[in-house]
DNA sequence: GCCACTAGTGTCAGGAATGATACCATGCCT
DNA sequence: AGGCATGGTATCATTCCTGACACTAGTGGC
Protein backbone atom coordinates (compact mmCIF):
# COMPACT_ATOMS: atom_id res chain seq x y z
CA UNK A 1 0.00 0.00 0.00
CA UNK A 2 1.81 3.08 -0.92
CA UNK A 3 -0.38 5.96 0.67
CA UNK A 4 -2.35 8.02 -1.85
CA UNK A 5 -3.96 7.55 -5.12
CA UNK A 6 -4.28 9.91 -7.51
CA UNK A 7 -5.56 8.25 -11.20
CA UNK A 8 -6.22 11.73 -12.22
CA UNK A 9 -2.83 13.38 -13.25
CA UNK A 10 -3.26 16.26 -13.22
CA UNK A 11 -1.26 17.58 -10.29
CA UNK A 12 2.12 18.41 -11.78
CA UNK A 13 4.42 17.60 -15.03
CA UNK A 14 6.47 15.21 -13.13
CA UNK A 15 2.98 13.62 -11.73
CA UNK A 16 3.48 10.48 -13.61
CA UNK A 17 7.01 9.68 -11.98
CA UNK A 18 4.87 9.18 -8.91
CA UNK A 19 1.90 7.76 -10.41
CA UNK A 20 4.66 5.03 -11.35
CA UNK A 21 6.45 4.94 -8.20
CA UNK A 22 2.92 4.55 -6.26
CA UNK A 23 2.35 1.00 -8.59
CA UNK A 24 5.52 -0.86 -7.06
CA UNK A 25 6.26 1.67 -4.30
CA UNK A 26 5.30 -0.63 -1.29
CA UNK A 27 7.69 -1.74 0.36
CA UNK A 28 7.94 -5.75 -1.46
CA UNK A 29 6.35 -5.14 -4.21
CA UNK A 30 9.14 -4.12 -6.21
CA UNK A 31 10.88 -7.49 -5.30
CA UNK A 32 8.13 -9.35 -6.03
CA UNK A 33 7.93 -7.89 -9.97
CA UNK A 34 11.94 -8.70 -9.70
CA UNK A 35 11.43 -12.20 -8.93
CA UNK A 36 8.69 -12.51 -11.45
CA UNK A 37 10.69 -11.40 -14.25
CA UNK A 38 13.16 -13.62 -13.25
CA UNK A 39 11.42 -16.82 -12.82
CA UNK A 40 8.35 -16.03 -15.13
CA UNK A 41 5.41 -17.91 -13.15
CA UNK A 42 5.65 -18.40 -9.29
CA UNK A 43 3.71 -20.22 -6.74
CA UNK A 44 2.91 -18.32 -3.43
CA UNK A 45 5.35 -20.70 -1.80
CA UNK A 46 7.93 -20.05 -4.11
CA UNK A 47 7.57 -16.73 -3.68
CA UNK A 48 7.53 -16.52 -0.19
CA UNK A 49 10.84 -18.62 -0.42
CA UNK A 50 12.40 -16.13 -2.59
CA UNK A 51 11.49 -13.28 0.30
CA UNK A 52 12.34 -14.51 3.39
CA UNK A 53 11.15 -11.36 5.85
CA UNK A 54 7.84 -11.40 4.48
CA UNK A 55 4.79 -12.13 6.26
CA UNK A 56 2.28 -14.29 4.51
CA UNK A 57 -0.42 -11.55 5.63
CA UNK A 58 1.93 -8.90 3.67
CA UNK A 59 2.53 -11.08 0.51
CA UNK A 60 -0.48 -11.88 0.54
CA UNK A 61 -1.48 -8.17 0.53
CA UNK A 62 1.51 -6.78 -1.89
CA UNK A 63 -0.04 -9.60 -4.78
CA UNK A 64 -3.56 -8.28 -4.20
CA UNK A 65 -2.60 -4.69 -5.32
CA UNK A 66 -0.53 -6.06 -7.41
CA UNK A 67 -3.72 -7.98 -9.20
CA UNK A 68 -5.79 -5.02 -8.59
CA UNK A 69 -3.27 -3.01 -10.65
CA UNK A 70 -3.15 -5.03 -13.59
CA UNK A 71 0.51 -5.79 -13.05
CA UNK A 72 0.00 -9.34 -11.76
CA UNK A 73 -2.06 -12.11 -12.72
CA UNK A 74 -3.72 -14.73 -10.53
CA UNK A 75 -4.38 -18.00 -11.51
CA UNK A 76 -6.01 -20.25 -9.03
CA UNK A 77 -6.05 -24.30 -9.37
CA UNK A 78 -8.84 -26.02 -7.79
CA UNK A 79 -6.77 -28.89 -6.32
CA UNK A 80 -5.91 -29.66 -3.01
CA UNK A 81 -3.63 -28.78 -1.45
CA UNK A 82 -4.47 -25.49 -3.10
CA UNK A 83 -2.14 -24.39 -5.90
CA UNK A 84 -2.31 -20.67 -7.28
CA UNK A 85 0.22 -19.42 -9.54
CA UNK A 86 1.52 -15.23 -9.85
CA UNK A 87 2.59 -14.32 -13.19
CA UNK A 88 3.13 -11.09 -14.87
CA UNK A 89 0.54 -9.38 -17.33
CA UNK A 90 1.43 -7.47 -20.40
CA UNK A 91 0.78 -4.40 -18.71
CA UNK A 92 3.31 -5.63 -16.08
CA UNK A 93 6.00 -7.06 -18.04
CA UNK A 94 6.29 -3.43 -19.52
CA UNK A 95 7.25 -2.51 -16.41
CA UNK A 96 10.65 -4.86 -16.93
CA UNK A 97 12.68 -1.80 -18.42
CA UNK A 98 11.64 0.15 -15.44
CA UNK A 99 12.81 -2.66 -12.69
CA UNK A 100 15.99 -3.27 -14.94
CA UNK A 101 16.87 0.56 -14.61
CA UNK A 102 16.44 0.39 -10.61
CA UNK A 103 18.25 -2.97 -10.77
CA UNK A 104 21.09 -1.42 -13.04
CA UNK A 105 21.49 1.70 -10.45
CA UNK A 106 21.72 -0.04 -7.34
CA UNK A 107 24.12 -2.85 -8.71
CA UNK A 108 26.61 -0.09 -9.89
CA UNK A 109 25.79 2.96 -6.93
CA UNK A 110 24.58 1.32 -3.97
CA UNK A 111 27.09 0.76 -2.31
CA UNK A 112 28.15 4.76 -2.92
CA UNK A 113 25.51 5.85 -0.82
CA UNK A 114 26.80 7.20 2.31
CA UNK A 115 24.36 7.44 5.02
CA UNK A 116 25.69 10.36 7.35
CA UNK A 117 22.73 10.03 9.27
CA UNK A 118 22.09 8.58 12.80
CA UNK A 119 19.28 5.93 13.03
CA UNK A 120 20.93 3.96 10.71
CA UNK A 121 19.74 0.34 10.25
CA UNK A 122 20.78 -3.09 9.31
CA UNK B 1 11.70 8.61 4.90
CA UNK B 2 11.27 4.85 3.16
CA UNK B 3 10.77 2.42 5.76
CA UNK B 4 14.47 0.32 6.32
CA UNK B 5 17.79 1.32 5.62
CA UNK B 6 19.32 -1.99 4.88
CA UNK B 7 22.82 -1.09 3.50
CA UNK B 8 24.41 -4.67 3.83
CA UNK B 9 22.75 -5.47 -0.23
CA UNK B 10 23.10 -8.91 0.76
CA UNK B 11 19.73 -10.15 1.25
CA UNK B 12 18.47 -11.56 -2.01
CA UNK B 13 19.34 -10.94 -5.40
CA UNK B 14 16.88 -8.16 -6.11
CA UNK B 15 18.33 -6.69 -2.90
CA UNK B 16 19.37 -3.99 -4.97
CA UNK B 17 16.52 -2.81 -6.26
CA UNK B 18 15.18 -2.53 -2.87
CA UNK B 19 18.00 -0.30 -2.04
CA UNK B 20 17.44 1.77 -5.17
CA UNK B 21 13.60 2.26 -4.38
CA UNK B 22 14.61 3.60 -0.80
CA UNK B 23 16.62 6.12 -1.59
CA UNK B 24 13.31 7.87 -3.42
CA UNK B 25 10.62 5.86 -2.27
CA UNK B 26 9.95 8.70 -0.23
CA UNK B 27 6.45 9.81 -0.37
CA UNK B 28 7.81 13.07 -2.42
CA UNK B 29 11.45 12.82 -2.95
CA UNK B 30 11.12 11.50 -6.78
CA UNK B 31 9.18 14.45 -7.12
CA UNK B 32 12.21 16.75 -5.81
CA UNK B 33 14.66 15.20 -8.09
CA UNK B 34 12.33 15.19 -10.69
CA UNK B 35 12.39 18.94 -10.45
CA UNK B 36 15.71 19.17 -9.60
CA UNK B 37 16.64 17.55 -12.76
CA UNK B 38 13.72 19.85 -14.76
CA UNK B 39 15.30 23.03 -13.29
CA UNK B 40 19.12 22.27 -12.08
CA UNK B 41 18.96 24.65 -8.95
CA UNK B 42 15.80 25.61 -6.82
CA UNK B 43 15.54 27.57 -4.15
CA UNK B 44 13.43 25.95 -0.98
CA UNK B 45 10.45 28.45 -1.72
CA UNK B 46 11.07 27.53 -5.36
CA UNK B 47 10.57 23.55 -4.53
CA UNK B 48 7.77 24.64 -2.32
CA UNK B 49 5.72 26.36 -5.12
CA UNK B 50 6.40 23.24 -7.52
CA UNK B 51 5.22 20.87 -5.04
CA UNK B 52 2.18 22.76 -3.61
CA UNK B 53 0.77 19.98 -1.39
CA UNK B 54 4.07 19.41 0.48
CA UNK B 55 4.09 20.79 3.96
CA UNK B 56 7.22 22.52 4.37
CA UNK B 57 8.22 20.19 7.40
CA UNK B 58 7.88 17.29 4.80
CA UNK B 59 9.69 18.96 2.15
CA UNK B 60 12.30 19.81 4.93
CA UNK B 61 12.50 16.39 6.17
CA UNK B 62 12.78 14.69 2.45
CA UNK B 63 15.25 17.32 1.38
CA UNK B 64 17.35 16.53 3.98
CA UNK B 65 17.18 13.07 3.70
CA UNK B 66 18.15 13.45 0.07
CA UNK B 67 21.39 14.98 1.47
CA UNK B 68 22.11 12.68 3.81
CA UNK B 69 22.17 10.01 1.19
CA UNK B 70 24.59 12.11 -1.15
CA UNK B 71 21.71 12.67 -3.90
CA UNK B 72 21.08 16.07 -3.22
CA UNK B 73 23.68 19.31 -1.88
CA UNK B 74 22.23 21.91 0.20
CA UNK B 75 23.98 25.44 -0.03
CA UNK B 76 23.11 28.17 2.48
CA UNK B 77 23.98 31.65 1.67
CA UNK B 78 24.50 33.50 4.80
CA UNK B 79 22.20 36.17 3.85
CA UNK B 80 18.87 37.94 5.55
CA UNK B 81 15.90 36.75 4.30
CA UNK B 82 17.44 33.55 4.41
CA UNK B 83 18.57 31.95 1.15
CA UNK B 84 19.10 28.90 0.50
CA UNK B 85 20.02 26.40 -2.90
CA UNK B 86 19.32 22.78 -3.97
CA UNK B 87 21.01 20.81 -6.39
CA UNK B 88 21.99 17.31 -7.29
CA UNK B 89 25.10 15.93 -6.81
CA UNK B 90 27.16 13.38 -9.16
CA UNK B 91 26.20 10.95 -7.83
CA UNK B 92 22.27 12.35 -7.95
CA UNK B 93 22.36 13.04 -11.83
CA UNK B 94 23.38 9.29 -12.07
CA UNK B 95 19.76 8.43 -10.97
CA UNK B 96 18.21 10.63 -14.51
CA UNK B 97 18.30 7.32 -16.57
CA UNK B 98 15.49 5.61 -13.32
CA UNK B 99 13.51 8.61 -13.10
CA UNK B 100 13.15 9.24 -16.51
CA UNK B 101 12.15 5.78 -17.10
CA UNK B 102 9.62 5.89 -14.23
CA UNK B 103 7.92 9.24 -16.28
CA UNK B 104 8.52 7.67 -19.35
CA UNK B 105 6.29 4.27 -17.99
CA UNK B 106 4.02 6.88 -16.37
CA UNK B 107 3.42 8.80 -19.48
CA UNK B 108 2.81 6.09 -21.22
CA UNK B 109 1.18 3.69 -19.33
CA UNK B 110 -0.18 5.04 -15.90
CA UNK B 111 -3.27 6.06 -17.41
CA UNK B 112 -3.92 2.56 -18.16
CA UNK B 113 -4.17 1.20 -14.84
CA UNK B 114 -7.28 -0.05 -14.26
CA UNK B 115 -7.87 0.26 -10.13
CA UNK B 116 -10.38 -2.61 -9.84
CA UNK B 117 -10.44 -2.03 -5.68
CA UNK B 118 -12.67 -0.36 -3.58
CA UNK B 119 -10.83 2.49 -1.56
CA UNK B 120 -9.70 4.40 -4.94
CA UNK B 121 -9.32 7.91 -3.87
CA UNK B 122 -8.36 11.19 -5.44
C1' DG C 1 7.47 49.86 16.75
C1' DC C 2 5.25 46.52 13.79
C1' DC C 3 5.10 43.59 10.02
C1' DA C 4 6.83 40.76 6.30
C1' DC C 5 10.13 37.74 4.17
C1' DT C 6 12.92 33.13 4.02
C1' DA C 7 14.04 28.83 5.61
C1' DG C 8 13.56 26.51 8.70
C1' DT C 9 12.48 23.70 13.76
C1' DG C 10 9.44 21.59 17.60
C1' DT C 11 5.61 19.39 19.22
C1' DC C 12 1.52 16.87 18.91
C1' DA C 13 -1.91 13.87 17.07
C1' DG C 14 -4.22 10.82 13.85
C1' DG C 15 -4.01 7.39 10.60
C1' DA C 16 -1.83 4.21 7.73
C1' DA C 17 1.49 0.51 7.14
C1' DT C 18 3.39 -3.43 9.03
C1' DG C 19 4.21 -7.43 12.02
C1' DA C 20 2.92 -11.34 15.16
C1' DT C 21 0.01 -14.74 15.93
C1' DA C 22 -3.64 -17.80 15.51
C1' DC C 23 -6.94 -19.92 12.70
C1' DC C 24 -9.38 -22.36 8.41
C1' DA C 25 -10.40 -25.88 4.65
C1' DT C 26 -9.46 -30.23 2.59
C1' DG C 27 -7.42 -34.03 0.82
C1' DC C 28 -3.44 -37.38 1.33
C1' DC C 29 -0.44 -40.32 4.00
C1' DT C 30 0.41 -43.37 7.79
C1' DA D 1 -7.20 -40.53 14.00
C1' DG D 2 -3.45 -37.39 13.65
C1' DG D 3 -0.35 -34.74 11.07
C1' DC D 4 1.13 -32.40 7.02
C1' DA D 5 0.80 -29.41 3.01
C1' DT D 6 -0.96 -25.03 0.60
C1' DG D 7 -2.77 -20.59 0.36
C1' DG D 8 -4.84 -18.07 2.51
C1' DT D 9 -7.94 -14.73 6.56
C1' DA D 10 -8.90 -12.45 11.01
C1' DT D 11 -7.59 -9.91 14.79
C1' DC D 12 -4.72 -7.20 17.42
C1' DA D 13 -0.80 -4.30 18.55
C1' DT D 14 2.74 -1.37 17.36
C1' DT D 15 5.51 1.39 14.90
C1' DC D 16 6.07 4.68 11.41
C1' DC D 17 4.58 8.41 8.39
C1' DT D 18 2.45 12.47 7.62
C1' DG D 19 0.02 16.76 8.44
C1' DA D 20 -1.43 20.83 11.26
C1' DC D 21 0.05 24.32 13.74
C1' DA D 22 2.93 27.33 16.24
C1' DC D 23 7.37 29.34 16.78
C1' DT D 24 12.27 31.28 15.61
C1' DA D 25 16.00 34.63 13.61
C1' DG D 26 17.63 38.93 11.44
C1' DT D 27 17.02 42.62 8.37
C1' DG D 28 14.36 45.92 5.51
C1' DG D 29 10.33 48.73 4.81
C1' DC D 30 6.38 51.73 6.45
Amino acid sequence: MPRIRHTTLACSPGCTVEATLELFGGKWKALILYHLFEDGVLRFGELRRRLPNVTQRMLTNQLRELEADGLVSRTVFPEVPPHVEYALTELGKTLKPVIQALKKWGDRYAHSVQRNKAGDRD
